[in-house]
DNA sequence: ACAGAGATCCACCACTTGGTGGAAATTGGG
DNA sequence: CCCAATTTCCACCAAGTGGTGGATCTCTGT
C-alpha cells in the first residue's frame, strides 16, 4: 500500500524495518543522487534510477512513496555526509572558516552531488518546486551564519573599510561559492575552488592570508 | 520534410521564408524561453512549448528541426537582447561597468530568462549537454573580458594588493553575479543585484564608489 | 517454528514524450 | 493571377512517464 513516508511512528512499527529494507534504501538514494545530478529533477526518472539501483522502480515507491520525497530524502542525506561531526567548545572564526573550506574541499571528490544541488538552486527559483524550501532553509542557514561572523569580527577588530554590509557580502560568498562550482563543472580543474573560498572567506572575517609573509 | 535549422542557405530559398513564418518562430522562441526558464530543458516538453505558443507542436518541429535546436536557439536570442548594441570608440573600463551592470539591470525585467541561464549553466556540467559548448563559449568570453580588463586596470594604476589573479578574480566576480541571479530568484526581493555587482567590479578595477564620501 | 511485518517484483494503468508522414491551407514573387 | 514554396494541422507511432494492486517471497522477534 506504500505507507512509506512516515516520518517516525510512534507506535506503529517496531523499529526501521528490516536491514535489507535500509540497505536497498541507501543504494536507492545513492543512485538517485548521481541521476538527479546529471539530468536535474525533471529529466531523471524514477525508473532509470531504479534500475540503476538494481530493483524494480515499484520497490523505489513502495520506499519512499512518491518522487518529491526522494529527492527530499537525497538532499538530506547530502547535507548529513558533508556537515561537521561534532562542534567545538567555543566556535572561533578559524573553526567556521576551516570548517567551510574543508566542506568545499569535500565537495571536489562528489561532483555529481555539488551539482544536483547547482541544478536544484537554479530549479528551485520556480514557486512551486518541490525542493524550494528545503533549499531556502539551506541557503539561510548558512548566509546569515556567515553575515553573523563577519559582524562579530567587524565589531571585535574594527574593520569598517567595507562599503557593503555583512549581509550583502555573506551573499556575495554564497553566491561566489555556488557559481564557483558550476564554473569548475563547466570548466573542470582550472580553478582551485577551495582555495579561492578560503581567501574570500579571511578577506571578509579579517584574517590574515595562511602563507603569506 | 523538417530540414529546418539550416544556418544559412546560399541559393536555396529566396529569403528566409514567408513573414508569417518568422513570426510564429518568434513567438515559439518566446515560449520557449519562458517555458524552459521555469522547468529547465529537460523537464519541458515541445508540446507544452508549441501549446503557449498556440500552434500545433509538429509545427514547432518543423521550425526547428529538434528540441535542442530550439533550446540553442533561445540561448542566441537571449544573448543578442542583452548585448550593447553599439561599441563607442575607445572601450574604457567605464563603458565595460556600465555594460556589465546595466545588463543585470536589464535582467531583472526578465527573471525568467535569467532562471533559463542559471538551470542550463548547471545542467551543463554533464559532459554530454546539448547546450555546453555554448555555455562555455559564453562564460569564457565574459570572464576573459573582466580579467583583461582587471589586468589592464592593474598595470595602469599599479594596484598590487590583490593576492588573487585577475583570472581568479573574474571567476569570483562571474561566479557571484550568477550566484546572487538564483540567491534572488530563491528570496526575491532582498537584494540589489545590479548594485551589488557594480562595487564589486569598481572594486576589481580600482574605481571609486559611485555616491562615495 | 511460527506469524505477522516488511520487502520485492510483475502486470497493468492512463498519460505524456519526441518525432514522422501526409494532406490541406496560406503566402508571395513572377 | 498563378503555382511552387512554405506553413500549418491532424493522425499516428513507439517509447517512456509516475503510480497502483496484488501475489510472492524474506526477515525477525517471540
Amino acid at each position: 500500500m506504500a505507507d512509506a513516508p512516515e516520518s517516525q511512528s510512534t507506535s506503529t512499527s517496531r523499529s526501521d524495518g528490516y536491514a535489507s529494507g535500509r540497505a536497498t534504501k541507501e543504494s536507492i538514494v545513492q543512485s538517485a543522487a548521481e541521476a538527479f545530478s546529471q539530468r536535474g529533477f525533471h529529466g531523471t526518472s524514477v525508473r532509470s534510477i531504479a534500475r540503476e539501483a538494481g530493483v524494480d522502480h515499484s520497490t523505489l515507491i513502495h520506499h519512499f512513496g512518491n518522487k518529491t520525497a526522494l529527492l527530499l530524502a537525497v538532499i538530506e542525506w547530502h547535507d548529513e555526509q558533508s556537515m561537521p561531526r561534532e562542534l567545538p567548545g567555543e566556535i572561533t572564526v578559524e573553526f567556521i572558516t576551516e570548517s567551510i573550506v574543508a566542506t568545499a574541499r569535500h565537495n571536489l571528490s562528489t561532483p555529481g552531488l555539488v551539482q544536483l544541488l547547482s541544478i536544484l538552486n537554479a530549479e528551485a527559483g520556480s514557486p512551486d518546486h518541490p525542493a524550494r524550501e528545503a533549499l531556502q532553509r539551506r541557503h539561510d542557514l548558512l548566509s546569515t551564519l556567515i553575515a553573523w561572523t563577519i559582524r562579530r569580527q567587524r565589531d571585535e577588530l574594527g574593520m569598517d573599510e567595507d562599503p557593503a554590509s555583512p549581509e550583502e557580502r555573506a551573499a556575495i560568498i554564497v553566491a561566489a561559492w555556488d557559481g564557483l562550482h558550476m564554473y569548475d563543472a563547466l570548466h573542470p580543474g582550472v580553478l582551485d575552488v577551495p582555495a579561492i573560498l578560503d581567501g574570500l572567506l579571511r578577506e571578509a572575517f579579517g584574517l590574515p592570508g595562511q602563507g603569506a609573509s
